[in-house]
DNA sequence: TAAGGTTCCGGGATCGTTGTCGGGAACGAT
DNA sequence: ATCGTTCCCGACAACGATCCCGGAACCTTA
């Protein structure tokens, strides 16, 4: 099942002449003859010489090629993001190595060692929610991979990233449930680990506040698997509306709690906004098609991918080692459609 | 920016013996003693030594990846193949690398190509709406690059495929309509030339035969782009809308064109079912939360993706090269909901 | 004691490409 | 006639790993 293909050995053979002939010939290198040239190029052509990425990735030890871990390409947010870094890495000559780990750390970790072996370049990363260990990220980085963080960050290695203004997000959504007269509201949010999880909860605390709102620490639900795994979510909405004093709303604070909180109350029977109100995270195009159409924080993450991109990318072609990084933060955008019930406010 | 990593060399200077010595205690190879062997992993061990997989792709001239090649990621149905495929892979050792044509002929050029060089070991494929010109996919087949065709598959190339029974599941989504009253059926499908387009049609064609009902060609109106592009499916909606005789139900036959459906229907205020019924293919999961629950023929994705995997993956590691080749059939399923209206049958 | 067998290990080629070095030919200048 | 340039081009090593050879050291047996 070998797979035979044209090498410059080739070239030079068939024109009695060397191989770093060839190889300048095709570099267009300034002491090869014009004659020369055109006649290694014609050969080049004919034979449809390409030439070996893997033999320069091993000469060079770069490969052009970018590695970018998410936890899970079947999810708007991610699938979008990585949009965006295609969309930049495409036209900088630039491919783009896929992997998910499925939130699991050891998926991750063995994806690392993946790219790694495998020469990218550079890496863009948004952690798993059961990572809690990051030596092996800080070893590569220490070697001298290009590290930049999206979304789900860590604060252990100083390198560029790319986040959104989390608190935002969950503050304008707090605050419009607050708007509308709801007062008991919950929230289902991640593993308490990830990075994104504290600025979600700390913008809705802080919206609770500002409206003189108490806080009660039964109304904060932790999905360790951020909605991987469905039973995970039901369990969480079973217990938040087995709750004595049940909740008006429910604020979901990422793609997957949203749809599986949407899924759990459809099973249930409950309706939305007439029985409890539903704000959530959402990247999916469709969530206005949903009944009712949802209202939604929205991430920018078609331009996540490609800040993230960029960064990475001039880390990566800068000649002299980089010290100097940044934290872009990106502003979320808040939909508001019929999920939200106008509730007469006391 | 290098990245210094250890090699058998270093291991082998530092024991003070041969790389050949280093490269056959880590392979555990039977002429080296015993205690060569635990100095040789200790060192291994301690100095943290990682196999270059390039170094030995350009020996081996295989890669123990595979490449996968769809229209879009950001899609359910292909997020769900490419899931399919991982679990196998990973199981067998093997790396999944993805590329997306976005139903461009010449993207999906360029990721072939690049695949090619990336010297997979196989490939998988779901022919981009554009492609009609698969030359090249024949030049690396001759070569010896097992390839496996799924879902939008070339009859040009003799080798393993699979697909969905697409004239069963449009069938019986055209038959569930019928049988619900709808006389004036019109399908939203996409380009002509794909494979998977005319077993659509067809199905739908024999359930309006079989049913005596008569055929409009006005009524099957194709989306080039496969509804990557919104507005070509909104275009579509709108003439079929403005037809003399309006169609009481829409069939579109993929996840785009369906969500690209409602998308148009609730931009212009029409409600299903009551105005139109609607049945598409979707392979989201969240079809059942839409404003109706959507009735949908379901693909069974992830078992495309196993299946194609498994098929690959024998070609790839046969001894003697494989001349018989088979066609899989998948079965479709139909989940009734509530975008179709029960219509008083005439 | 010499011939033949084991056991264990090193040298070198190989994969495709590039870069360093050097060298031959042609030409003009001395 | 000799030297110095310039223009082209080839030999060789290197990247990391594997594998075919070959060979030294030791043991067995005639």
């Amino acid at each position: 099942m070998k797979f035979e293909v044209v090498t410059i050995k080739d070239i030079a053979q068939a024109l009695g002449i060397s191989t770093s002939t060839v190889s300048r010939a095709l570099r267009d290198s300034y002491e090869i003859s014009p004659q020369t040239k055109q006649m290694v190029l014609e050969c080049a052509e004919r034979l449809n010489y390409r030439p070996n990425p893997i033999a320069l990735s091993l000469k060079e030890r770069r490969s052009r090629s970018i590695g970018i871990v998410v936890c899970e390409i079947a999810n708007n947010f991610f699938s979008q993001v990585i949009n965006g870094v295609e969309s930049i890495a495409y036209d900088r000559g630039y491919n783009v190595i896929i992997s998910q780990s499925r939130e699991s750390c050891e998926r991750e970790f063995i994806d690392l060692q993946y790219l790694a072996s495998r020469s990218v370049d550079g890496l863009l990363i948004s952690l798993s929610t059961e990572t809690t260990d990051i030596s092996q990220l800080k070893t590569l980085h220490a070697k001298g991979l290009p590290i930049v963080f999206f979304d789900r960050i860590s604060e252990e290695i100083d390198t560029h990233k790319v986040v959104l203004d989390n608190f935002k997000g969950s503050y304008d959504a707090t605050e419009h449930l607050i708007r509308n007269g709801h007062h008991r509201i919950a929230v289902l949010t991640n593993s308490a680990y990830l990075s994104i999880t504290s600025g979600r909860i700390a913008g809705f605390k802080e919206a609770m506040h500002a409206h003189g709102l108490p806080l009660d620490e039964n109304y904060i639900q932790h999905c360790a698997y951020g909605g991987m795994v469905f039973e995970e979510v039901e369990e969480a909405i079973n217990r938040l509306l087995s709750l004595p004093d049940k909740p008006d709303a429910i604020f979901a604070t990422s793609d997957k709690l949203t749809t599986g909180t949407l899924k759990t109350l459809k099973r249930r029977g409950i309706h939305i906004p007439t029985d409890i109100s539903i704000v959530g995270f959402s990247n999916s195009e469709i969530a206005e098609l949903i009944g009712p159409p949802l209202t939604v924080v929205r991430q920018p993450a078609f331009e996540m991918g490609q800040v993230a991109t960029e960064l990475l990318l001039r880390v990566i072609e800068s000649k002299r080692p980089v010290t100097q990084f940044e934290t872009k933060v990106l502003q979320p955008e808040l939909f508001i459609r019929e999920s939200v019930l106008q509730r007469s406010s006391s």
